[in-house]
DNA sequence: GAGTGGTCTAGACCACTGC
DNA sequence: CAGTGGTCTAGACCACTCG
């Protein structure tokens, strides 16, 4: 690993490169989610840089969240299956802070053809194959959210609704160990709206009654768009919290 | 600047020290929003530690928000009357992804005593005076959200209508200006909502037509809550954004 | 005790800004 | 040109984990 030399517009330093093979190195699946990563010492050797060097780009890569660094045991790749990872995606708690478990009831999944928007959503063609889900998120047996997830049909190929039915946990740790989907991060946009028939049939809340709709497109590695969901959630006894730094 | 001694189970490091000591310097007001502060060099000198250290503490600093570095120019104290600052707190836009600017029309201000609630999150006693602000928020002229806003009293003294109608920027901006009350992070809690009489006339929708409701509470340094508001958004062409890790 | 990440230092050099 | 933050290195030592 030579220096770029600088000179350069596009000076990039040294750190950003070799946090940029480590992705590569991520995204070829050269170590796999909830595994550790090879030690800083090691990783320096291998790239030829100091040890510092290393440190900064795996320091960037955990406050992304594609790495998870722990003292004393090494650096893992991060996983949807890491319990403490549970909560990275969905913000939901109940009105009085308190924060419960979610049960996912799969409702109907089938194949279908992008249209305009799930196409440009999901970076795909028109007409390419999709998968669409619809579940419905309940909480102390309790439904709050309704899903209907777009999934890039190449990716997710073999997903069926006895799938869904048997994996016990999330949704996205379904994603990362079945089909290598991991995803990292996540766009969302918020509105109210009014429940239409369908929506209030199953979450059990009056025809036309505020909802709380949440588009989301996630992301895997290199930007790549891999799901479009829109939720429902009702907001009678549950909000979604966010921090503004 | 002498360093802990470790041997204990409350081990912090020199940097977090370091870094408690310029959070106290800000706090105290030693430099002004907008403001450079010393450059690592001085600061290194003046806590007798390496540059290295101080620059590990301005740099959380950094990431929280507090300051701003800028390379060639020095690290400057974070403003929200700095462009780059206005939509930190609002994250409102088009559907379509367009950011507009929006107009604060203040309705109402007035001095009160707090009640229970109000009490609570602003870490108040019952009854302690509070000032209650009511306005809405305009985007390309047209009424989006209707904000009641509740300030301690004790910092907000002097706000009147007038001052605030005179003002021309950010609410927060005001705060820091005039009364050196600088918010640092907030924590909202979103829910669907139906418009009630009031809220429909002002937002120019339907009695009971959706809104979402964005409940926030906003703290100074040292986690000091200084403002909790509630703000009903009329999400018919505008969406609140937000974005996952 | 060996191995990992975490801290701290000192020094050299680079990139950016403004005079 | 001088002054700022930004990068890179090498080495010493500390805290945490586990066998």
């Amino acid at each position: 690993m030579r220096r770029m030399v600088s000179e350069s517009p596009t000076f990039s330093p040294l750190y950003r490169q070799i946090k940029g093979l480590i992705l590569q190195a991520l995204d070829g699946g050269e170590w796999r989610p909830g595994e550790v990563i090879p030690s800083e010492t090691e990783l320096a050797v291998r790239f030829g840089v100091s040890q510092g060097t290393v440190r900064k780009a795996v320091d960037e890569l955990a406050a992304e969240n594609y790495l998870l660094r722990r003292q004393g045991k090494g650096t893992f790749v991060s996983s949807h299956n890491d319990p403490r990872a549970f909560f990275r995606f969905l913000r939901l708690q109940r009105l009085n802070g308190d924060v419960e478990t979610s049960r996912s009831v799969p409702l109907e999944c089938w194949r279908a053809k992008a249209g305009q928007e799930a196409a440009r959503m999901l970076g795909i063609q028109l007409a390419d194959p999709i998968i669409i889900v619809r579940r419905v998120l309940e909480f102390a047996g309790k439904p709050v959210v309704l899903d209907e997830i777009y999934l890039r049909g190449d990716t997710f190929a073999g997903l069926s609704l006895d799938t869904l039915r048997e994996w016990q946990g999330s949704l996205y740790g379904l994603f990362e160990s079945r089909f290598g989907a991991r995803m990292v991060r996540a766009e969302e946009k918020l509105r109210a709206v009014a429940a239409d028939r369908t929506a209030a049939d199953l979450l059990k809340v009056q025809e036309g009654s505020p909802l709380l709709s949440v588009e989301r497109v996630s992301y895997s590695y290199g930007d790549r768009p891999m799901e479009w969901r829109r939720g429902l959630y009702s907001t009678a006894e549950h909000c979604y919290v966010n921090e503004l730094g």
